[in-house]
DNA sequence: TCCCAGCAATACATTTTAGG
DNA sequence: CCTAAAATGTATTGCTGGGA
């Protein structure tokens, strides 16, 4: 019983991102009227419904639904359950959709809203754009010039960037509350991943890596982890913790370490102990963001997923269809890859050598090639350039060397795939690997 | 049958916070 | 300003489906 009601307080949290209140509503009155067992059903029942008519429709023929919830819904309601869902798709197509991104204002121009106490603490967090020493900060040694495994996906990043600027101009300000940027990217990520869910089937393996929305008890840790991997947390010098020093004290997430977005520190005192004696209730961090000149040209950069959203238009019917997609095509522009290629990577000075190469070599038959490669170059790499380094990661078991090796190597991998610069044989598991344009 | 890429549960660690 | 519980973060190991 306690478990039931989780997972419907679970769909329920979800829906209300996209459902109305009244729907909600209707669908609790459905249950109590003893037509289904649980909102869930209705939910289920309704999605069978499309299901089959899409399918109807893609064979030529007019659908027949097993049971007609629409027809239920009318009697009691007096309205059209398609009706109001075509209503919702315009909604969230509207929200996802892509128009070229521009900032209204200049960020150089704009500061943040500050309280008299804020401002007195106010402290610039560094952007970091020595490279290698970055990657080293923020994740160790065994970061040093790749851009950080978990940074596993592009598509969060833009999807994050787009997010962020929408919210500049909404608020006519150039600097956003992390928190807040990081709230409205899940509930754009949640609006994204509803519409591929139910719209383009084919495109299912691009949101395996969102957070799964329902049913799932560690739902919002996961979502937490995953916006704060792709677009920030503030990472604190242990040492420095109580201190209101920048010194040590960075962001992280993929959104920074790739250059595209700018931050600042604010503290807030409350209390704790200085170094000379001084006490304090304690100290918030308040991180602000704003975009930079690259991240806005990497927002404004035409992509071929989002642009696809402004092409879908309702059928003559009224009906929300699964249109076609190829699944084949890349969700990535050639100058999204081309920004990619030559912005970005140069940041990661390894990663970037060791891109440029896989380029050149342009197929491999197997991942375990790609494993081989990697280790053998990069650990000349790191003996040339940080020995020290070298030393501490051959020290270590074979085990652990071999981990290491097959998630850096496999990720930049699939960072490429997903950009649609490389392509992994469909339905193979192992490769071969090749470029698209050869 | 074996193996391993890609996850994901779980145990363990650290940080934050509430309360006095 | 301290303690301890609660929240949150990290690392390791384990699992599994399907290709070799």
């Amino acid at each position: 019983m306690v478990e039931k009601n989780d997972q419907i307080e679970g769909n329920g949290r979800l829906f209300e991102l996209f459902l109305e209140k009244e729907v909600w509503t209707m669908l609790e009155k459905l249950v109590r009227s003893g037509t289904y067992d649980s909102e869930k059903e209705v939910i289920i029942q309704a999605i069978k419904n499309l299901h089959e008519r899409t399918k109807a429709r893609e064979n030529g023929s007019k659908g027949e639904m097993s049971e007609s919830l629409s027809t239920d819904l009318k009697q009691i309601y007096g309205f059209d359950f398609e009706e109001r869902k075509k209503l919702y798709w315009n909604e969230n197509k509207k929200i996802v959709r892509s128009p070229r991104y521009l900032l209204k204002i200049l960020p150089e121009f704009s500061l943040p809203h500050l309280t008299e106490v804020e401002q007195e603490q106010d402290v610039k967090l560094e952007v970091f754009d020595e490279k290698l020493a970055t990657q080293r900060q923020l994740y160790g040694s065994e970061s040093i010039g790749l851009n950080w495994y978990f940074n596993n996906r592009i598509l969060p990043v833009k999807l994050a960037a787009i997010v962020l600027i929408q919210k500049i101009n909404k608020e006519e300000n150039a600097w956003i509350e992390l928190d807040e940027l990081k709230k409205d990217f899940l509930t754009y990520v949640k609006q994204f991943d509803f519409i591929i869910r139910n719209v383009i089937d084919e495109l299912k393996d691009i949101i395996s890596t969102f957070p799964a929305s329902s049913g799932d008890k560690n739902f919002e840790r996961k979502e937490g982890r995953f916006a704060h991997t792709f677009v920030g947390k503030l990472v604190k010098k242990k040492e420095n913790k109580l201190y209101d020093t920048s010194d040590g004290h960075y962001l992280t997430g993929a959104l920074f370490e790739m250059g595209l977005i700018k931050a600042k520190r604010v503290v807030k005192k409350r209390w704790g102990k200085t170094m000379t004696g001084k006490s304090y209730k304690n100290i918030t961090n308040i991180v602000y963001v704003s975009i930079t000149e690259l991240g806005l040209e990497f927002a404004g950069l035409n992509n071929p997923l989002l642009d696809f959203f402004d092409k879908v238009e309702l059928a003559e019917d009224n009906q929300v269809y699964t249109y076609e997609w190829d699944n084949d095509a890349p969700i990535f522009s050639h100058e999204e890859q081309k920004f990619y290629l030559d912005k970005i990577l140069p940041k990661f000075e390894f990663e970037h050598s060791f891109v440029d190469e896989m380029i050149s070599i342009g197929r491999f038959e197997k991942s375990g090639d790609i494993k081989e490669l990697f280790e053998r170059q990069y650990l000349e790499w790191l003996k040339l350039n940080y020995p020290q380094d070298y030393q501490e990661l051959t020290g270590k078991d074979d085990r652990k060397l071999s981990d290491f090796v097959r998630m850096r190597s496999l990720v930049i991998m699939s960072r490429l795939v997903e950009l649609g610069i490389f392509v992994k044989e469909p339905g193979s598991k192992f490769g071969p690997y090749y470029l698209r344009d050869k």
